[in-house]
DNA sequence: TCCTATATACCGATGTCCGGTATATAGTGC
DNA sequence: GCACTATATACCGGACATCGGTATATAGGA
């Protein structure tokens, strides 16, 4: 399973490409502002999933005198992500039973 | 967030007590035989999550000459594991809508 | 003037898990 | 009789991802 951070990276540049800025507030939007990024996370997690061919570097831009990396989702990285989803979901539901089992042991 | 095998070792002692072994079959089974524990990750998990208070020892038995080590859920581990669950489905629901976006860039 | 937002980037510490190993009994297959 | 698998405990070193702090720089609002 992946961790947190590199799960909601993967997601926040699901659809487009984004700079590492707006990853970061991309993430904590779609935490609904539980996950702030680290700096250290961040780009440790971007070179990481750059070599695991998850995302690739998209062309940098200069920006008001800044310059931008930006980063782009592989079709490598959509179906890990689909995966991961798929186990979320598999780990939500089979933990709800268990906890609905609590006050029902009767079910299997 | 917690690690899928602390979710899973949580989950699997939501409804009853378990010892060691039972945890690790449980969990194997609770992921479709995806995540098998393995021996060194139990202990620590076990050892940590008791002293976290999400668990605790439940007494041991002696069951054909061997000992076993009962753990059960505590009422703080039901609530992390509860909260857990909503951030699964948080993260999966959020994860879902990016990939749709990816079809449909018109979505919010 | 200070704080926040935008934007990059490194580094040490921490925590969780992986992988291997050890020990012991009981049952099954050859 | 021998090997393998299941049951059951337990430790240890290593790997890896994230945390937390820090540094640098510009722009704008309080």
């Amino acid at each position: 399973m992946l961790r947190e951070p590199t799960f909601l990276i993967l997601a926040a540049l699901a659809p487009r490409s984004l700079h590492g800025y707006g990853i970061l507030r991309s993430v904590e939007d779609l935490s609904s502002g539980r996950v702030r990024l680290r700096a250290g996370t961040r780009y440790a997690a971007l070179d990481r999933m750059v070599s695991e061919g998850l995302i690739v570097r998209d062309g940098d831009e200069v920006v008001d005198g800044r310059v931008r990396h930006n980063y782009r989702i592989t079709s490598a990285g959509q179906e890990v992500l689909a995966r991961e989803v798929e186990h979320l979901e598999a780990n939500a539901s089979v933990a709800k039973r268990q906890l609905a089992r609590i006050l029902d042991p009767g079910l299997a």
